[in-house]
DNA sequence: CAGAGCATTCAGAATGGAATGAACGGTACC
DNA sequence: GGTACCGTTCATTCCATTCTGAATGCTCTG
C-alpha cells in the first residue's frame, strides 16, 4: 500500500503553499491550512485543523477569518457537530485572482494620486510616473485576461 | 516659489513606494531608493542616496545590489568621480513585469512538481491541484499579454 | 439551570527579516 | 608608498509580524 507516500506528497505540498503565502504576503499557516483544504476537498473540522498542522486554535481561528474574508475557503455545518467545518470555495482561484487585481489596482491608485497633484511644468518626472502608472495598467488589464478565461470555461 | 511642495510630493512619493515594495516582498529601502531613483530620472551618487534617504551606506549597497540584479537599476560612472551613481534603468518596468512573471510560474512549477508524482488513482487532489495550476498559467499568460503591450509602442 | 463544548480574543513569547555600523579590501590620488 | 576615499560584508541590533495559550463568552445539551 503506497499510502504513506500520498501522505507524504500531501504534507510535502502543504508546506510548500506555506513557502508560497508568505512570498505573497500571507501568513504561512494561512498558506498551509489553504493547501490542506485544496487537497481534501471535504470539509475538514476546526479541531483537525489544528492537529494535522500543529498549530494552536486560536492561530486556526484567525487563519480561517482571513480567508473566508478573501472568499478562499467556506465555513460550513453539519449536522449533529457543534464544530465548525472548513472546506475550499468553489470559484477559490477566481477569488484570488481578482484579489491579486484589486491589489495592483490599489498601488495604481497610489501612484495616480501623486499624479494628479504633481505642477505640470515637472516634465520628468511626470513622463516616469506616468510610465509606472501605465505599468500597473497593464498588469490589471493582463490579470482582467487571466480572470474572463477562468470563468468562461468554469461555468 | 512651491519648490517646498514639490519636495514634499517627492518625499511622499519615496513613502508610498516603499510601503508598497514592502507588500511585494522586497525591502522597504529598495522601494524608496527606486522611487528616488524614478523620481530624479537622473543619476544619484552614492552618498547622496544615503543622505538622502537616510539610511547607512551598507544598506545602500544592498539595495543597490538588489535593483541591479533585477534589472531596475544602472550602475553608471562619472569622469572626474570616485563615487559610483545610480540611474533608473531605460526599461525598468518592463523588468519589473518580467520578474513577476518568472515568480508566478516559479510557483507554478512548485505546484507541477507535486502533480506529477501524484498517483493517478488520488482524483479529486488531482482534480483540483490541475485547476490550481491553471490558475497559475492563465496568470502568467494574462502577465505576458501585458508584456507585449508594454513593448510594442516602447521601442 | 448547570455544565460541557466551541470559537474568539488578546497579551506576551517567538520568529524572521531588515537596517546598522564597524571592520575590511581595493583603488585612485598626492 | 602613503593616505584618503569608496563600496562591500557581516555580526549585531532592531523591528514587525506571527504564533501561542490562557481567559472569555457564547451556544448547545441534558
Amino acid at each position: 500500500m503506497s499510502g504513506d507516500t500520498t501522505t507524504d506528497l500531501r504534507s510535502d505540498f502543504i508546506e510548500r503553499m506555506g513557502l508560497i503565502a508568505q512570498g505573497e504576503g500571507m501568513p504561512r499557516s494561512a498558506g498551509r491550512m489553504l493547501a490542506l483544504l485544496i487537497w481534501d476537498g471535504e470539509p475538514i473540522a476546526f479541531a483537525d485543523l489544528a492537529a494535522t498542522l500543529q498549530i494552536s486554535r486560536g492561530n486556526v481561528s484567525t487563519s480561517a477569518r482571513l480567508l473566508e474574508e478573501r472568499g478562499l475557503v467556506r465555513r460550513v455545518s453539519r449536522p449533529a457537530e457543534r464544530q465548525d467545518f472548513f472546506q475550499i470555495a468553489p470559484n477559490a482561484f477566481l477569488s484570488m485572482l481578482n484579489g491579486t487585481r484589486v491589489r495592483i489596482e490599489n498601488a495604481m491608485g497610489e501612484i495616480e494620486k501623486v499624479l494628479e497633484t504633481l505642477p505640470a511644468r515637472e516634465q520628468g518626472p511626470r513622463t516616469r510616473l506616468t510610465e509606472y502608472a501605465e505599468f500597473y495598467r497593464a498588469i490589471a488589464d493582463g490579470l482582467q485576461t487571466a480572470v474572463d478565461r477562468l470563468q468562461s470555461p468554469g461555468r
